[in-house]
DNA sequence: TAACTTTTCGTGTACGCACACACAAATATA
DNA sequence: TATATTTGTGTGTGCGTACACGAAAAGTTA
């Protein structure tokens, strides 16, 4: 590895002299400036960042503000294991990160949460804009203390936000409807069971269901969807009675989507008669729907891939930081992930190990 | 934040005795190494990675030995790429990683190949064992060197080579299999196009056939496979002449199974009037094979992610190298990816950029 | 033009912190 | 007393950063 010592001799000039020439802090004549550079490019010379790092002090420090996880949300557990792997890995950068976790339906939660964060002082945020509202504050106040943020999973348009790092929803919804009809090729009726709460929130659900539906209309196949909406899509007898009732009462539907991460409670709650002809296609790898998938109630799911969502922001912004530029691509789109019974848990390793290690 | 040095001087001891305690490197007595433990306890002490990276960076070198890519075959470009981000992510540990490549098709290339890699004295090597008497060569030498070394891509049994990094070949012809019974759920007759030179070669082509045929066998499915062996799956008028005879004579195929890399040229040797009417799915995102996956004359792609087996190879090298101990895991299958025209083109982004900044 | 000041340009090096080796001192064994 | 063995010390190294300071060039004044 070339170093700026290297760098000094071939150039004849001393070590700090390049340094200038690199970070561009003046006191260098035109004519030795031009020979550095000429041979800092000639090399393909970028500082070491660990040696960069050391001499400077520790000075970054990211700080995440995710929705919580616990047993009967498990979906941000993924993200959250995705930064601790990116801590992980630019720590030796000098770059130190922490999650500040709240509560996903309290918007309160969000904001104390985020005030607590900013008492220690990050120089970079990412973070999940969960609600709109609360969201303009944030960003306000993190606008004006001039830290950069990213945002994670869910992406809301007129923020200065520095990248988003997520899924094309409309594409990945676009995906869900062309498996569906190669599970059932034949002009058929499909349901999307929908949570009332995300109607208004939630727009990466609506752009799936557009996109699930524009698969029908532009490859022209004749077949038909309905909607479903339940005002809490939780694991009650409401919601059996709910979906029993119209599944009873529609007999001619044959496939079911459901375009959030809930479709194993949506599993859990059509009774067995009905399950067994339908085919299911849902969002996310939550333990819960991985465990669906492998006993054959749901066809397919298509993954955000969540632990890379974490990690990838986490490395994007450590990049950001040292290198003092702008993130060239604004919208960071991760795959977007089919799975199935039998390719799920080669795509879990990944997290399943580190998940272990630590 | 505390350093060493402050608890050397609490501990009043040099600062060695006090690294020595923090990595059992023995030489001391128990009553300091007691007295220290406890002043690090208290105090809560964890090196600072920065610092530790920066001195540990002695130097390793890695040394890859992978087939070369062409304008014909572009499939071991990726993990070339791949390899090359790697290197890019470890240089700061002082890391260092070179490519060496060989002609695919040519033992002696291999070998000779080899032995440049070996005059560069690495301290460790990922390989694609092309050839398997060759190999037996090339493992007793890096042994007797005490060289480790990693199987990238092609799996063989029987060496002591310390990971194994790609696909389960065998669960990825499975999944094919399913594909293929997506496409065309009725009761039908599929063609596997398999090289002659794989036949004997290349384990990764028999076990995706043996996984794509047991999908209909533990399935039940009394779908049929039929076998069209080609000397040389070339881009030649007897290839072209050899797969639509089959297929004038056999009107009964719907579909085509292509177990390598090569199905870009099965599409260009079918006649247009059988092509539409036939499900192709093959292996590997090379960008001819994407090509027909967007044209449509390719239902799915399954992908071996070659640039994250050559990325990740790099990574667990560099891990085993610096820690010293073996890798827990010896069969490091990276997740089956499903392509299709619609969610292609996100699975390349990362490559892409990589491709691109450099 | 000599004598001086100011600006421009460049040098040298201490520092950040952990690591590991060479070596010295202390203690034990023969 | 001579020789091993154990225990502990001192220091160079990795590499970039930034500051203090020296040298040379340019500008100013009498």
């Amino acid at each position: 590895m070339i170093t700026i010592k290297d760098i000094a001799k071939e150039a004849k000039v001393s070590e700090g002299t390049v340094d200038r020439v690199i970070h561009n802090r003046g006191g260098v004549s035109k004519k030795t400036q031009a020979r550095i550079e000429k041979i800092l490019e000639y090399h393909n010379f970028s500082v070491n960042p660990v040696a960069s790092a050391l001499a400077m002090k520790n000075k970054h420090f990211i700080a995440a503000l995710i929705p919580e996880h616990n047993d009967s949300d498990l979906f941000w557990k993924s993200p959250y294991l995705g930064i601790l792997k990116g801590a992980d890995d630019v720590k030796s950068f000098g770059v130190k990160v922490k999650n500040f976790t709240f509560n996903q339906y309290d918007p309160n939660s969000y904001l104390n949460t985020f005030h607590e964060l900013l008492k220690t002082k990050p120089t970079a945020v990412i973070m999940v804009p969960n609600f709109s509202k609360e969201t303009k504050l944030i960003v306000s106040k993190l606008e004006s203390l001039n830290i950069p943020y990213l945002f994670l999973n869910i992406d809301i348009d007129g923020f200065n936000n520095e990248a988003f790092v997520g899924q094309d929803s409309y594409m990945a919804g676009y995906i869900a409807g062309k498996l569906m009809h190669l599970s059932i090729p034949k002009h058929s009726t499909f349901l999307i069971i929908q949570a009332r709460h995300n109607i208004t929130k939630n727009n990466a659900v609506s752009n799936r269901i557009k996109g699930f539906n524009d698969f029908f209309l532009k490859n022209d196949i004749h077949s038909k969807t309905q909607t479903l909406k339940i005002e809490n899509l939780n694991n009650s007898l409401e919601t059996r009675e709910k979906i029993n009732l119209y599944l009873k009462q529609h007999p001619e539907i044959e496939g079911i989507f459901v375009p959030s991460s809930r479709i194993y409670i949506v599993v859990d709650c059509i009774s067995t008669n009905y399950l067994k002809n339908l085919k299911l296609i849902g969002f996310d790898n939550t333990p819960q729907n991985i465990e669906c998938l492998k006993n054959d109630s749901v066809s397919f799911l298509i993954s955000q891939k969540p632990f890379e969502q974490g990690y990838e922001s986490v490395r994007l912004l450590t990049d950001y930081l040292k290198n003092k530029k702008s993130l060239l691509n604004n919208k960071i789109y991760l795959p977007i992930d089919i799975l199935t019974k039998e390719n799920v848990d080669y795509n879990e390793r990944n997290k399943f190990v580190f998940e272990n290690v630590n």
